[in-house]
DNA sequence: TAAAGATTCGAACGAACGTTCGGTAACCTC
DNA sequence: GAGGTTACCGAACGTTCGTTCGAATCTTTA
């Protein structure tokens, strides 16, 4: 059941220094060993079901189920649970940041730079609805040393987008608060994941395109439609 | 520690029908008996504790620690930690409603009622950010009988504001993907709660306003920014 | 003030949890 | 094909979980 394009899922710089393993295969090793696809896999089964039923929802006896490997085997291939949140974080993060930064060298002008930041976050987003919702969900969940370490990776993506604006700020020469810009533009695209449905909603390329149309009209456009808001009382 | 104004957060409708309590105490009667108090109570702190350790991450004996009552005794005021979830979310998805309907009688003009609409969710939402993240957060929780109710009136939220978005849309002759409109505009006022900090972030009234603005000339404005999207192989 | 009901508690239940341990089987290298 | 490493497993560990039960205490009513 589609566990043939796992391996370019969760593979590469994820799984690094895992368990004492060497950390930088020799150039003629194959870059993915026996071990580094298994763990793909896993990770791969864990992010459906911490999606399914959320970290502290899910067993390590759900895993062991889906995975059709004894409870006892998974712990070979990662420390603890809370290391398997972390690793399947890590990765997505890591990769859509990747992936961005390729789509972002050849965009030109600050307005198009914005658009393929939106167009590569939901298309990463609805291809991997599972790992993108373990990673937007359950992002307080892990705590101290690997806590800070994606609470790292998310400000990097957040200091991305905030400056793609203030580009687009400066060049058209608008006023509005970036901060609020960025993560007004991260709500519209991270709640996705609580509603899409395949088989009603349009595809990413377009939604990404509805969804930059929707948000940067309002960034772009004018102040005209302020008005005085309706006090009420406590 | 801030207890006294626990007693009109949970309150009214939400203890209709406990544990074979009368449903509607005659006139004379206090409304609020001692019973319904102990309960509200036990609500407010169990919305603090999901919202910080989530549903299932938090513990009933958690809960007795908070309230300083033993963890037996609890179960004298709710039948389950399920049923403690659904009186927290309806509670808290009634109230909004109710607010929202009352404000929304004395305003005229579509975009006005719009404006209405964000400035009452996110001025309950800044104001009980614990239980609406509980309210946001496990909106999947909840199964079977007491998910479908919740589920229900979750349908009836969306469906105003639905409804506001399209009357917006008549009045000024625009064209938009309703669905996409509320849902867009959900995920900015309920992603709120990832990174709203009292101490940095405005006001709920002005940054209901700053929103608004966001949103509405998103939607109000012609399409003149539309462009081709760029297209990657995939 | 005695009976009746509401409220609270300590103690325990069985189930599920994450993790570990010792051993077995498969695999690779020489 | 022997020896060492990798991969995997059954069984169990200690802990925590939600919930229950019978008794004790408080509150209200007659």
């Amino acid at each position: 059941m589609a566990l043939q394009n796992v391996e370019t899922r969760f593979s590469g710089e994820a799984l690094d220094g895992r368990k004492g393993r060497t950390a930088l295969p020799g150039a003629d090793e194959v870059a993915d060993s026996r071990f580094d696809r298994r763990l793909a896999k896993l990770l791969y089964h864990a992010a459906h079901i911490f999606c399914e039923k959320g970290y502290e929802g899910a067993s390590m006896r759900d895993l062991s189920r889906a995975a059709g490997m004894s409870l006892a085997g998974l712990y070979h291939y990662f420390d603890s649970k809370e290391d398997l949140l972390y690793l399947i974080q890590k990765h997505t993060f890591r990769t859509i940041i990747e992936r961005l930064q390729e789509r972002l060298k050849d965009a030109k002008g600050a307005e198009q730079r914005v658009r393929v930041f939106i167009e590569n976050h939901l298309e990463y987003f609805l291809a991997n609805k599972e790992a993108m919702k373990v990673l937007t969900h359950e992002d307080e969940t892990l705590k101290n040393g690997r806590g800070a370490e994606i609470r790292a990776i998310k400000r990097e993506y957040y200091k991305i987008c905030l400056d793609l604006l203030e580009d687009l700020r400066r060049e058209k020469g608008l006023q509005f608060s970036g901060r609020l810009a960025v993560l007004g533009l991260f709500g519209m695209i991270n709640w996705i994941y609580t509603w899409h449905n395949p088989r009603v909603d349009l595809d990413a390329g377009t939604m990404a395109e509805e969804m930059s149309n929707l948000f940067l009209r309002g960034v772009l456009n004018p102040g005209k439609t302020k008005r005085k808001t309706v006090k009420t009382n406590a």
